[in-house]
DNA sequence: TGGGTCATGTAACCTGTTACATGATTAG
DNA sequence: CTAATCATGTAACAGGTTACATGACCCA
């Protein structure tokens, strides 16, 4: 149950509302990690019934009212719990749909195969932009606060994982315009 | 709806039983996608009633009868239509629990967060050589069946994945320990 | 006699996705 | 006047996970 983790570790940064919970998703974990605004109201129904959070409405004039939330200290313990498992095992699982298509391609005309590559390398120089904007913005605010490190660090990782997906379509594409050449 | 496409590329190399897509999404699918046995019996009911696939009681004697699903043209034309179909923006989004979790630890003490770098890395080694494994054996099946070059460049991304992370929990645990330095 | 492989699934539950619904304020 | 942003959700459905249930055969 990764999600209420999620919001766990959201919220133990500050206090939030569902819609300022999305936004932080994403802006800063859906590139890993992605929820539908509805999932999160869900979510945090949820979680207010299990005691990890407490709701406030804060009532505003210029704009409509919201329903803030907060970590309870049993939310504090859960988050503590699941960071300090030891679940790395089972943490490890990567799913990602654009390889499953790649997978199969081979079905495909040699050209359109090709082609798929090309379209994903595409796509992959998009996110790299947007992942060096997130990783600047987490070193501008790892100055004031110090537990944004681990998100410099996890930005770092989406730099490194699309360049390695650039370079890696670079080979596959070589790979299969000289079937087994080389050597 | 990813499951039910892959379950059709298997199914378009050769017909099979649950257990045997089962098994074969273990052996070349699962560091990508994840499939319960259960799940696969449940899709295979739900694509049939598609008329995606049909299947044949095959009677055995020394092993117990076995149900054998094959594509229909059906299911073959939707294959086709989810491979052809321009959708590489919808396949992009990684999900990456391991991140997640190192993402937040920067709640937790320092060396802790190392440690989970370090775990992370161990995993990843461990994972790096079977994805070796996996390659070598899509290198071997190559030479007779064209269609699993795919399958080879897949299981190559799988070794430029698992060493970028080893090279990426380096760079992060340097950082972590020598706070702001170098230059 | 105990564990592994072959082979099938069901039931309950949890999580994720899509579409819909409402309504005020603010900036171009 | 129109689109974006703020702010909340519900309903229905699809997909994923966990636990359970059965039973034969083969190998050590």
């Amino acid at each position: 149950m990764s999600l209420k983790h999620g919001i766990l570790g959201l919220l133990n940064n500050a206090s939030m509302t569902g819609y300022d919970l999305s936004k932080s998703f994403h802006l800063s974990l859906n590139y890993f990690w992605q929820a539908q605004t509805s999932q999160i109201y869900r979510e945090l129904r949820s979680m207010e019934k299990l005691g990890w959070i407490t709701s406030k409405v804060v009532i505003q004039t210029d704009k409509p009212n919201k329903n803030v939330f907060s970590l309870t200290a049993a939310g504090r313990t859960e988050l503590f719990r699941w960071l300090a498992e030891d679940s790395m095992r089972d943490d490890m699982p990567l799913r990602a749909p654009f390889l499953m298509k790649i997978f199969f391609s081979g079905a495909l005309e040699q050209e359109i195969g090709i082609e798929k590559l090309e379209t994903f390398q595409i796509c992959c120089r998009e996110q790299l932009i947007q992942m060096h904007e997130i990783y600047d913005a987490c070193e501008e605010s790892a100055k004031q606060y110090s537990y944004v490190r681990q998100h410099g660090i996890t930005a770092n990782f989406g730099i490194h994982f699309y360049e390695m997906c650039i370079a890696w379509a670079d080979e596959s594409i070589n790979q299969l315009k000289n079937p087994d050449g080389s050597v």
